[in-house]
DNA sequence: CCTTGACCTGGAGTCAGCTCCAGCGTTTAC
DNA sequence: GTAAACGCTGGAGCTGACTCCAGGTCAAGG
């Protein structure tokens, strides 16, 4: 278990930011000490740091709550209710839903990449002569 | 030449964004009509959908703004002054850290999306069942 | 001429995502 | 038992990127 200011050297996120997080929805420290002081597992230090990579691919906030909600609720089941096939096919849309734009973002991505690539080789090229 | 509200279908930007990304520095439409109407060319339409590009790829506007600085100042030379040399070597700098954070952006991207695949795929299998 | 519609400007407002701060509660060290 | 160090909370403040608006200019149509 990790106090807030270990959990923030662990992962680049500074203490406000932990906490703006967590009142956003977005993580939930394992337990809280005397005082209310917050206490971190290595499992949530864990999905900090994929919120992190989430953040870095351009997701906001918002999408990331969407994106990392569930995963495991609907395990070990042998069949499903109605009530969690339609949840199930929401998050299936949404997730759909991002993914394109994630793809499309990647295409931009790759395409801003090259043209860099090919700014510095001019410049080298210009400085060379 | 279009007015702008023609640049801003053939863009996407809203009028507004348009003006907004001018007085920021990005554009510079081909002139301006009487009372200072503005009026696009086929090149200033070809520029505004590369910096499309290069918002959609996650770079903000002071980013953008340094990637497209240049690109013809230093043709048909056939040497390069002193001046010129460091300005280059500014320029490269800056190019060569943009490009190493849209890498890692790249490998971030490239995360996100295989696990969106991951999910929606066990989303998929656990409907089949 | 006068109205209508498209454009202009400067400035205010909005929203996301932090960041900072005052004031308060523990715990720890002297 | 008290001061320093750390954490907590609620709320204010800030930046980037728009978005909206009031008030003004100009061109064309009736």
């Amino acid at each position: 278990m990790y106090n807030i200011r270990e959990a923030s050297t662990m992962t680049g996120f500074s203490l406000d930011t932990l906490r703006y997080y967590e009142k956003m929805g977005l993580i939930q420290p394992a337990s809280r000490g005397t005082g209310g002081v917050r206490s971190y597992s290595d499992a949530n230090v864990h999905q900090i740091l994929s919120i992190k990579c989430l953040k870095q691919s351009g997701l906001s906030l918002e999408d990331i709550k969407d994106f990392i909600a569930d995963g495991q609720c609907f395990r070990n089941k042998e069949a499903l209710d109605d009530e969690e096939m339609k949840l199930i096919q929401s998050r299936m849309s949404i997730l759909a839903a991002q993914l394109d734009r994630l793809e499309e973002q990647r295409q931009a991505l790759d395409q801003t990449i090259a043209e860099a690539r090919t700014k510095l080789d001019y410049y080298e090229k210009l400085m060379q002569s």
